[in-house]
RNA sequence: GGAGAGGUGGCCGAGUGGUUGAAGGCGGCUGUCUUGAAAACAGUUAGGCGAAAGCCUCGCAGGUUCGAAUCCUGUCCUCUCCGCCA
């Protein structure tokens, strides 16, 4: 949520910043309802300043006549108290309403930009694999080699689910664990592990509601909904709190599955597992000093990038173009990594800036040392990393022309020195 | 799921419908005293809107009333006992 003293006193810049960001957000009706909230709130409160002085006289009022009198009048003027304060509320809630709907501004240095087309690839790590023999896309190593079944994850599910299986789904969890230490021992962040269902109210927090709610699964007898991304259950951990400055920069990582409901669009990424109902992800997520958060949104990504260099895969750095910037972000890095298979560039992971926008929503201030007033403080999350688009990474980055693939070396600690992953085991009887 | 109890400021804890935005205590901060500390004493210590006057906030939402922390209704949450359960 934008600061409405912003929307008040320079219109015009957030209306520049609406251009930019190819979003349409409704400043006038805004300022409008504004204005209308601020002259009713007035007049109603001249009038309960009146009835509180009123009401103490009829307590002093040793006149009985006097006493009814005043009471009669506090009467008529309490109707018209409740009258206003009905007004006063309904403008509100439009006005509240309204205010939702209008997407983040963009950081000054954001290049802008009409769309995805507008991005910038501003580094890339490491060489594009290439190999002397075809190098097959992550379903068909998957497939082969057993640990993918994607037949079996539809029948139980429905389409876009799949079941991972035997090293595929050890493959996943080692994944996982080495993620989280990383964070953890090498970042500074301290681990969650949050629920995977919350309230409305927590997706209002982090900017999800109300103009996603379509992309999200929910329970139709409670207000529970599922967590999209570990950011939303995170991030609300302090919503409504007062945090001391002392306690900045606070670090989480959790590791949670995530539900989205897709827009399914015939035909695209329908194969593999680059794109499901339900994916796991490990994130991250800072609480900081508004100062530091242009700071800690470098030092993100970078503790993103560990990550894929730790795997030793391909990647890149997309700088977000306004056009392309997501409701909540006011500065946005991608990570994509190199699929040799699919031939594609892969978005493992996200790093968003969210500057005050998500703590406004949320109510997450902190207040500074040497006292005073309490200040929204600035929020950013990047994902560390989405666990399937991984998964086909290392799939098809260290495939092997037999069809098996090798380990990453951080990760065989993690699956007993384990070197590479080779054809399952045939469904059968237990073996002990 | 059934029965009961309760939700007040950072914490504990008062509160007869009318100077109670809220006693008292603890904790925190600032002074006095002290070489320093402790103790003692004094003061101070919530948030929001507003330029200010002022208004609002005692889980939340309604209602009664001239006036509600206090009365009524609903709701959420916590605790205890029973049942069920990974």
């Amino acid at each position: 949520m934008l600061d409405i003293r912003l929307i008040r006193e320079e219109p015009e810049r957030v209306r520049e910043a609406m251009v930019a960001l190819n979003a349409t957000a409704p400043i006038d009706e805004i300022i409008a309802l504004d204005e209308r909230r601020r002259e009713l709130v007035n007049q109603v409160e001249q009038m309960k300043a009146r009835r509180n002085e009123g009401s103490k006289l009829v307590s002093k009022a040793s006149d009985k006549e006097e006493r009814d009198r005043l009471i009669a009048d506090m009467r008529t003027l309490g109707d018209e108290i409740s009258t206003l304060d009905e007004q006063v509320r309904d403008v509100e809630s439009e006005l509240n309403a309204l205010m939702l709907t209008v997407p983040n501004l963009p950081l000054p240095h954001v290049p802008v930009g009409p769309d995805e087309s507008g991005n910038v690839v501003t580094q890339t790590t490491g060489q594009p694999r290439s190999a002397d023999f075809p190098l097959l896309p992550h379903w068909d190593i998957a497939e082969r080699l057993g640990i993918i079944d994607f037949e079996r994850g539809v029948k139980v599910s429905g389409s876009r689910f799949y079941v991972l299986r035997g090293d595929g789904a050890r493959l996943q969890r080692a994944l996982i664990t080495w993620m989280l230490d990383l964070h953890t021992q090498k970042h500074g962040y301290q681990e969650v592990y949050p629920p995977y269902l919350v309230l409305e109210q927590s997706l209002y927090g982090t900017g999800n509601l109300p103009k996603f709610g379509e992309t999200l699964f929910r329970d139709i007898e409670e207000d529970k909904w599922l967590i999209p991304t570990a950011e939303v259950p995170v991030t609300n951990l302090y919503r409504d709190e007062i945090l001391d400055e002392a306690m900045l920069p606070i670090y989480h990582t959790a590791y949670t599955a995530c539900f989205r409901r897709e827009q399914i669009s015939a035909g695209k990424d329908v194969r593999g597992i680059k794109r499901g109902y339900q994916f796991d992800k490990v994130e991250m997520v800072k609480f900081v000093h508004p100062d530091r958060s242009e700071e800690e949104h470098q030092r993100l990504i970078g503790e993103a990038e560990d990550v894929l260099i730790g795997l030793e895969l391909p990647f890149r750095r997309l700088q977000i173009c306004t056009g392309d910037l997501s409701f909540t972000a006011a500065n946005k890095v991608d990570l994509e990594v190199w699929a040799p298979g699919t031939e594609e560039w892969l978005e493992v992971s996200s790093c968003s800036n969210f500057v005050d926008f998500q703590a406004r929503r949320a109510n997450i201030r902190f207040r500074p040392t040497e006292g005073g007033r309490p200040h929204y403080l600035h929020t950013l999350n990047g994902s560390g990393m989405a666990l399937p688009r991984t998964m086909i990474a290392i799939m098809e980055n260290y495939q092997r022309e037999d069809g098996t693939f090798a380990i990453p070396q951080v990760l065989q600690p993690y699956l007993g020195g384990q070197t590479e992953i080779g054809i399952q085991p045939p469904i059968g009887p237990a073996r002990a």
